[in-house]
RNA sequence: GGCGGGAUAGCCAAGUGGUAAGGCCGAGGUCUGCAAAACCUCUAUCGCGGGUUCGAUUCCCGCUCCCGCCUCCA
């Protein structure tokens, strides 16, 4: 079994990576907060995430994946109310939504996934254990804070020293919280206001509803516990966000917290930052919309190292899919020399011993999940494969191939089914067949013609041809 | 101001103390009635200036520029 090693953000160097109950992977992500579609940027974080997932399963490990959602928050409660929608019917919106696109990105649902809502009492309780051990106080509204100086630990994982967390760094201050004793102490339970409308809760410290940071505390508690292998999110996530979670663990435990952070770095877009105003937060739909399938979308979201921004483009999603082609056709040639077997399983290649020629890809994602140097390696071995220089086992390696395949969670374009040409296209391509085989060249470049003006295209195999979209 | 990440061919993007993977695009070639596909070949001395070294793109120092975080953003 290879070893699986990742950078740590909070060693900040490539560790090795092994249950540390011996049996099986225990990982929490960071999930998304439901109030309206996901962009590829956030969709980076969770394929990362996943081929994470894959590259430890393929080498034989088990795992258990926990990615909650965040279904209660300042915009969830907002924009429910401006629609006229419970907080529920808006969120159950929404989930459904992300999890469309998840499916159509490939991606393999975690094993649990909680929501915020659904843990009030786990969320309270943590709060209650807090408060108890001295790191929690109530302030007169209700609301209830964190005490970051109670923590000394504050700060390890962003290197942010907390002397310079000081309001206002970035020129914006909420002077809305005055009842907070540091700056740097951030709310457990937020005590109601008028604009929460109906969603508030019941708590010994009155009606509210609890802080986000608390949320992913107490579920990787109940799913995970006290101690789990490894917490994953975007870079953004590392402050305040993950440290918070590591203070009010910690804290409320005494014990260890996740082992490992692993955190994927932003998607920028034609070089800049992905903002609303300037139109390039796109969506899966918005990328179909101009022709991109979510497949290709996928490939360029794998094509740069996950700890380096990646400029996304259009031409990028090109470029995707014409590797992919390329891909399959390889794929194909694998599939041909061995008789039309059908593609192996998910399951037929986890913990797969010998991948052939695709070890050095494979290798590539265990080594700090190396997507881009898994594709050039794979790329690497199919020319050596064409080649001839690279004699093997046809079946070693066309599942090596797929194992690479499956790890990167791509899956790779059929040729075009001959059924849904039309008939009058399949006549004039027929017509052109015949001309030709009578060296009638006029007739048969007359009919290509013609075709061409309908939108297809002919490619002459050696005996026979296909018809494809152009 | 603090912390962190970058600068590699037309575009995207790996990597290494010993003269730089891969994909896309482009050029040439084999093949082909045409067209396409397929396959082969070709295209960079790694932001700037110093230093260490037999030798640096890779290590160190300085500089320029870019980006992120420091506020409930993946």
């Amino acid at each position: 079994m290879p070893t699986l090693r990742l950078h740590d953000t909070l060693t900040r160097e490539v560790r090795e990576l092994a249950p540390l109950d011996g049996k099986t992977l225990r990982f929490y992500c960071c999930g998304p907060t439901v109030y309206g579609p996901a962009h590829i940027g956030n969709f980076r974080t969770f394929v990362l995430q996943d081929v994470f997932r894959r590259t430890a399963e393929l080498s034989g490990m088990a795992t258990l994946h926990v990615r909650n959602i965040t279904d209660v928050d300042d915009k969830t409660i907002r924009d429910s109310q401006a629609q006229g929608l419970t907080l529920e019917e808006f969120t159950n919106y929404w989930s459904d939504r992300f999890h469309t696109d998840c499916a159509r990105l490939n991606l393999l649902p975690p094993h649990h996934e909680p929501s915020a809502i659904d843990h009030i009492p786990q969320q309270i309780a943590l709060i209650e254990q807090l408060i108890e051990k001295g790191h929690a106080y109530q302030s007169e509204d209700g609301s209830v804070y964190f005490n970051v100086p109670s923590f000394p630990g504050y700060g390890c994982l962003s290197h942010l020293d907390t002397r310079e967390l000081r309001t206002g760094a970035s020129g914006a201050v909420d002077s809305d919280e005055y009842d907070k004793d540091s700056v740097a102490d951030f709310a457990l339970w937020k005590a109601r206001k008028t604009e929460d409308g109906a969603n508030w809760w019941p708590s010994p410290w009155g009606e509210g509803r609890p802080g986000w940071h608390l949320e992913c505390s107490a579920m990787c508690r109940q799913y995970l516990g006290d101690t789990f292998d490894l917490h994953s999110g975007g870079i953004d996530l590392i402050f305040p966000h993950h440290e918070n979670e590591i203070a009010q663990s910690v804290a409320s435990s005494g014990q260890p917290f996740a082992a490992h952070w692993f955190h994927i770095a932003h998607l920028m877009v034609d070089g800049g930052k992905m903002s609303k105003s300037l139109g390039n937060l796109h969506t899966l739909d918005d990328l179909e919309t101009h022709g991109h399938s979510p497949m290709e979308t996928r490939y360029a979201l794998v094509s740069g190292h996950y700890r380096q921004p990646l400029n996304f483009t259009f031409q990028s999603l090109s470029d995707a899919r014409k590797a992919m082609e390329k891909l399959s056709k390889a794929e194909q040639f694998l599939r041909e020399q061995l008789g039309q077997p059908l593609a192996p399983s998910y399951e037929d290649l986890l913990g797969l011993e010998d991948r052939g020629i695709f070890e050095p890809a494979f290798l590539a994602l265990s080594q700090d999940l190396n997507t881009p140097d898994a594709l050039g390696k794979t790329f690497s071995a199919l020319r050596g494969l064409k080649s001839g220089t690279a004699p093997g086992d046809i079946r070693r390696d066309w599942l090596g191939l797929h194992a690479v395949l499956s790890a990167l969670g791509l899956i790779l374009p059929e040729p075009e089914a001959a059924s849904d040409v039309p008939a009058e296209v399949l006549a004039l391509a027929e017509q052109r067949w015949q001309a030709k085989q009578a060296k009638n060249w006029a007739e048969a470049d007359a009919c290509r013609a013609r075709v061409t003006e309908l939108g297809w295209i002919i490619k002459d195999g050696k005996d026979g041809y296909e018809v494809s979209k152009s």
